[in-house]
DNA sequence: CATGAATGAGATTTCATTCAT
DNA sequence: TATGAATGAAATCTCATTCAT
């Protein structure tokens, strides 16, 4: 094989498996894990004009490093809406194998709107920024959607929800839910009493 | 009164009421007048990161006008929040002398949630965006308070709405119901079904 | 004579000598005069970017009042500059009449120099701008200079200051002088030394 | 030692002080130095109020270059004059060393003067700009205020200067000659007699 | 003549993105 | 791959000047 001079590209002797290469490929995974985590965060809580230098500051890379992993500001933010419509469906789906789908169900919106809490403005923010997401994050808004619908139709079924909603619904109140309870700002007891308003909203009206 | 020549300058007889003088401040304040609404408009629209010299060419000002009424950007959206504020409250204090205290609070809540389907994503926007308005809009959120709260105690007096919740609950349900509204984009069937629900959630339990 | 309507100019009826347009005109040369002397202080203390807009409001007129009087903000800056390069004229002048060419001469670099302690960087400041004020303030630059002339050559012939130097030479230390004089801030004891290294650096060496 | 192939890292067995690092940096500190270079010029010859745009151009960079190094204007000027600063102090103490104190500070002071003639209006500007420097450059002006304090004790010990001041006063005469001899543009000999004005008034009185 | 609202050119500053090292 | 300096378009904001009242 011939030496190469000029280009300078990974060394193929090596192969895909090499120790050097896994090393630096699980670097660049850990820097592309670090700046979803970061960037959730900073988004969350300082909105979405932070600049990409701070996001990139505050996962400790480079501002190039950024860029490598998400070639735009928007394809970073769709990364971290993607990231937790994900770590929704995750959540839905183990929940949906469990019995009480009544219970459950409710579990499920708590949990929701208790991660609402600290983190979201994300969806919001995405929402108002005009970002359109539709065609990226396909697939997982699908496996949410697929999730939802299981633990809404056992929970219909259970006679715990409210025949007349579809997932539509249920979404748009998640949303505004979780709106509600950003807005209350931690207060614990605000926020008991508000999530059973929704909650009473969401049961089979008498 | 001889009519008089020469010079024309405010004549004191008349005060500082004169139609002169009160032309001039109207000339300023439809520019106000105009720059809000158009600013409203154009954030609810087109999200907070629109140029204030596009608002400024939209409301048909040089960008100078825009600046003299409101120094800042900040100061133009906190503007725009209080008149929305405001315009709530004076609805609210209308409605709250009608009768049937039951109705009137659900239309009052239908109306607002109207509006947020066009209108809105400001309130949501300024608070991701970290605007503080505490100290700015303290007058006129006291004002929307006190509305509010004669409302909505109407209302639970009438058996309407449940015991259980004060203006904190009902205005995070506003700020949430008004951002599931948003994200529904429009689609009157989904709606008026999320409406339901937020409205079923007030009633007092059974 | 015919009444006119449309235009309005000052009827000349009244003639300039009617004490209506007498009143007018006191009170605008009353603006002059307070404007001149704001611009003068303002722009000493802190700089030439000082806004025209301050400076009117300062002088407790509209901006459009300075407008009228001074065309443009160079304008203003000239008249002060005029108004203060008279005043030393006519200090000069006054103190050529006396004897004792030595002290009288002593005496003017010292109230110069007082001045400077306050007011000026209007020079500094005006040169530094590279506003050009030859044609404007020729006649007053002639009447000081000749002032000048007079005191200088009468000090040199009474032997209290070197033959070596001509005006120029002598504005040149004022104007150096002045802004050591400011550099020091209001130390006394520190000014009054340093305007002794000038003082003597003008007597006839030795 | 091996030729190294594949990705291009800075090796950390060279530390930080490899020439790959280095070299990014020797570019941005000839932009810096460049920057610094031609505001100064720029600065002195044109006023303090030619825009940022215009010195980014002249130094041959991106206006964004310019801000990433001097974060405001001001911060630029200040810059600008501790550079300034920093090279009198240089200069005073290479000369601080040599034999013939008196002559020494003669040649210091023309130099100074020199300087002025093309240079400096910054120190005038700034200070008449009201940009207070007094935090920033203390140590720059602690340095020139020891080199100076050299050279004036050894001159006052040849006999060369009067004793009777300290560096106040003789940093007063020079930011004064300074402006007298920017006063005087460029006439030879009209500087010449001024400076031997100045000159005169620092030797010891007879 | 006085006023001050309106104007818009131009100044400063930010920030997403590129690219040489 | 990582870095961060460089870039410049675009945004915010200022201010001398004009002009309708």
């Amino acid at each position: 094989m011939p030496v190469r001079y000029g280009v300078v590209t990974p060394n193929p002797q090596y192969g895909v498996e090499t120790p050097v290469v896994k090393r630096l490929r699980a670097d660049a995974r850990r820097n592309r894990a670090r700046l979803l985590a970061v960037a959730e965060d900073i988004f969350a809580t300082r909105g979405l004009t932070v600049s990409t230098e701070e996001i990139a500051a505050a996962a400790g890379v480079g501002i190039g490093t950024l860029f490598r992993h998400f070639p735009t500001k928007e394809a970073l933010l769709e990364a971290v809406f993607v990231e937790r419509l994900s770590a929704l469906a995750d959540e839905a789906n183990a929940l949906a194998l469990a019995p009480e789908p009544g219970e459950v169900f409710v579990a499920f919106i708590r949990d929701v709107l208790l991660q609402a809490r600290s983190k979201s403005a994300i969806a919001d923010a995405l929402a108002s920024a005009g970002v359109d997401l539709q065609h990226t994050a396909a697939d997982v808004k699908a496996e949410l959607n697929s999730a939802l619908e299981r633990l809404l139709s056992n929970a219909q079924r259970a006679g715990a929800v409210r025949d007349d909603i579809s997932i539509a619904e249920l979404l748009a109140v998640l949303v505004g839910a979780s709106r509600a309870v950003q807005h209350l700002g931690g207060n614990a007891e605000l926020e008991a009493r508000t999530i059973t308003i929704f909650l009473d909203g969401l049961r089979p009206p008498t």
